[in-house]
DNA sequence: CGGTATCCGTACTGATACTG
DNA sequence: CAGTATCAGTACGGATACCG
């Protein structure tokens, strides 16, 4: 099998038999990500959640929490008492996905100080940030 | 310093002294994946890479482009010739990401049967994939 | 507590036209 | 060829309010 890679080099990633694309999309939300990393190594609520994903609307984590849901990738579950309490967890293939995003993270925050010193030197003179 | 999960885990992802956070999002971007993948180990000029990155309409690339050139991910060589010939590759920070984010789309494309199993039993009854 | 429904602004998109 | 500029349509994200 081709790697994704190679289907870029290809041009193949639009094609309705790769659904690869979507999925990267989904993977590479913002939100999908830090809810991967929140959810790392334990279970939380969805209030715990949101505290943990900063920023995050409650619409777009319950959209996000849904969709990473649907995926497999995290499980929810509902215990039906009268204060609701759901807990949401990575399943094992969740657990997967989240390990490459966390080395990818810790990439980013590794590295930050070159891609800082980077902007500074070549971007805003031409333009401010956008 | 602590690892970027860690600072999720912390809730520690929306002050202003953490820029991580933006450079994760520009770095997630689906045409900016699609952009470091494209240009992994070769290099190719803009309508080169409109056609790898399929489906990116030109101001999008165009502006995709001028971020990961200004973060120093990107390298943009513009030759001053009649028909202008400009081209882009990575710098070995992008490289150092881009292996990064080649693990993670190839961990995805592997393990999109998976993914997709999952999604048809328990998703799709409340909603088309959109 | 754990969501859903609604409104609204921004961002993205696609098409077209223009420049060097 | 490699963009930039503009416009109109759409989708997405955020804030608020409300429900079980």
């Amino acid at each position: 099998m081709k790697s994704l890679s190679e289907a870029v080099r290809r041009g193949e990633l639009h094609t309705a038999d790769c659904p690869s694309r979507d999925e990267l999309k989904h993977a590479s939300s913002l939100w999908g990500v830090l809810c991967l990393l929140a959810l790392r190594g334990e279970t939380l609520r969805f209030s715990e959640l949101r505290r943990r994903a900063t920023g995050v609307s409650e619409k777009m984590l319950a959209q996000t929490l849904k969709r990473l849901e649907k995926d497999g990738l995290v499980e929810r579950v509902a215990h039906p008492v009268v204060p609701p309490h759901v807990e949401y967890s990575l399943t094992s293939l969740g657990q997967g996905l989240t390990e490459h995003v966390a080395a990818l993270a810790d990439w980013i925050e590794f590295n930050l100080p070159e891609i800082m010193a980077a902007r500074r030197a070549t971007g805003d003179l031409t333009e401010p940030v956008q």
